[in-house]
DNA sequence: TTTAGCACTCGTGCGCTTTAAGTGCTAACA
DNA sequence: TGTTAGCACTTAAAGCGCACGAGTGCTAAA
């Protein structure tokens, strides 16, 4: 009982590493006897038992049931990715099918994402997903603005594929009606018609300057626009090999399942687990970490792809919390960084690069 | 046993009718005593029992096991559509939803079928299928001819987007390895970098007029490039509403739903049966009409989508063999025929009106 | 501190019985 | 001659009990 709270001890690290080790590939609990035999641990399972026990005590395992073996918790897959895991180096044929698949001579972003997603499923055998950027320029059609106090006020936004999307906005400075009908009449004609990509920072400049008055007012409109066709605008996930879902007996469960395929059918959590996640580095989001219940049983891996600065998609892969994560992050990781690579010399939808940095960018906070 | 072979007497058609409504609306077997009660037929569940045994050796029913009721066969759901059903009438909720997604401003045709197939499955509360047109449009990159003998040769296309297609074809005249590779510069001039779209009558006028010295080869290599694009080109298959098929007990057998799954990820099979099939009426395959193993269980019911006599894609339902077929047609032929009608105004792609009827037409044959 | 041994727990699988639904057949009936 | 009531028969599904086995926790010995 001297393992420190928060901290493990060489041997019990390296029986969590086994328990999980075996988990991923077995898939059921684990036991103490088996761990005895199988793993090269020289230590007897009366031992092992009495470490799994305190493992379990401090969040790392769990037991289904009294009579069964360990399993890893969230916790212990946690511990397991960020400290124990070794790196998995792609096999010579891996690497040769994924560098096949990049030197083909697809050109479009959105079509090399999408073979992209075929060739993780089928290496790694868990279904793959790709965001892929939006195919078709959201154009806004109408901004209104709607008067509820002398501190607030609506914002309304219509685009061309006909969502609608609203925000309450807290003013800066007291408003009245005449003067968000004044606004409306100005933003409605500079900023309606054209792709939110081209609302571009000249555009910005001469709509404040032309409203000068109202300078904090338009400020923070803009702001709250560009967070809404953010969300508008966040891309079309894709997702292949659902089928490779049901080898698993972790989606045995038909309605289990039946939830996670209609949230995948929603895309909407999906979208917004990637879209609020850091872009520079693999995110592995184990179990119940993505705050998504239908997530439970599953991990998400995935790393987004960017281009000059911007992100312009992500490729991922869903699977059970026992996931080969290291083979699917090595997989993962690889693909995205070629793609990344490549991007840069890809023209993708009908920006072109030199105005890559006139983009807006959201205010910080 | 005065029933004629393939034609059935009132009473049995009523009786049919019957179980074929029950069980869509119940989904197990449906027994005598079931009928005698619920269903407004006059007759004892021992009449109906000895009906119901003639309509087994007919062939329109079956019955799962011996102290089970009965279960229309293919042949009984086929019957019921060709000759019982009555003709849904969409209620007017149902009308609303419909003429409300035709009067949203989706100007994009793919777009326009996406919504669509969402809202179908919402409407009938089974999987529902679009076909797109090609997103991005292929372009032939390289054309090649290789001589094998006086008699054949083979045609090898490459496209923009990286597939190959190769025909063997069979040479109406004729031929030897300088004269293809002859034609196999001319064609490679005038065929290839440009979007099939464009292969227009006046290109392949001039072309032949340029080889009239090969002119039936000439004619039937561009036949076959037609197919061949054809093939690249049938569009992409969008489907909606997985989830919903495993609400339906047909699908609770885990491995088949996977082998169910995995057909549609592939896609293949469902394009195939939608472009092999007619175009001008709604299509509904029943079970093994489909000739594709998994989906024995299953029926397919899709309309094509026509604009200007061409077909630009098909909207579709998929659901157990007991499906409610009455509504899903109604359903998908008018929402199908809304969207023709629409399309006829839209330009897809960058296919402009006019140039509509330019188009090759692939040879009778 | 480690290990051997043992009693205990609990899920799983198997075979048994019961139940209920539905049939086919026979005999009576209109 | 067609229809119906009644009954014996069939069978899948559901419920039950029991033995099995995997694995544990604990105790005591090394």
């Amino acid at each position: 009982m001297n393992a420190e709270f928060g901290e493990l001890d060489e041997r019990k690290k390296k029986i969590l590493h086994a328990i999980v080790n075996a988990h991923i590939r077995v898939g059921g609990p684990v036991g103490s006897k088996y761990l005895a035999q199988h793993q090269h641990i020289t230590l007897s399972s009366a031992t092992i038992r009495n470490e799994m026990a305190e493992l379990e005590a401090l969040g790392y395992l769990e037991q289904p049931h009294a009579s069964a073996g360990r399993i890893p918790s969230e916790r212990g897959y946690r511990f397991y990715v960020n400290s124990l895991m070794e790196k998995y180096r792609l096999t010579s044929a891996e690497l040769r099918q994924l560098n096949n698949l990049m030197k083909s001579k697809i050109e479009e972003l959105d079509k090399l994402l999408e073979a992209a997603t075929k060739l993780v499923s089928s290496l790694t055998n868990y279904t793959s997903l790709t965001v892929k950027p939006p195919q078709h320029e959201v154009v806004i059609t109408h901004i209104r603005l709607l008067y509820l106090d002398t501190q607030t006020f609506l914002l309304v936004l219509v685009t061309s594929t006909d969502i609608v999307k609203t925000k309450y906005v807290r003013s800066p400075m007291v408003v009245t009606d005449e003067m968000l009908r004044t606004l409306e009449i100005e933003l409605n004609a500079y900023l309606t018609g054209i792709p939110v990509e081209r609302i571009t920072l000249p555009v910005i400049m001469e709509l404040t300057s032309r409203l000068s008055e109202y300078e904090q007012l338009v400020s923070s409109i803009i702001r709250y626009i560009y967070d809404a066709v953010g969300e508008i605008d966040s891309g079309d996930l894709h997702v292949e090999g659902i089928n490779l879902l049901l080898q698993y007996p972790e989606y045995s469960d038909v309605e289990r399942f039946k939830e996670l395929l209609k949230m995948l059918e929603r895309k909407e959590d999906i979208l917004n687990i990637i879209s609020e996640r850091d872009a520079d580095s693999t995110q592995v989001i184990i179990g119940g970490e993505s705050r998504v219940e239908v997530m439970h049983n599953s991990s998400l891996i995935f790393r987004k792809i960017r281009r000059g600065g911007r992100v312009v998609g992500a490729i991922g892969v869903l699977g059970p919390c026992r996931m080969d994560y290291s083979r699917v992050i090595a997989t993962v990781e690889h693909l995205a960084d070629c793609i990344s690579k490549r991007a840069a010399g890809i023209i993708p939808g009908l920006s072109t690069a030199p105005d890559d940095e006139a983009y807006i960018k959201p205010p910080e906070d």
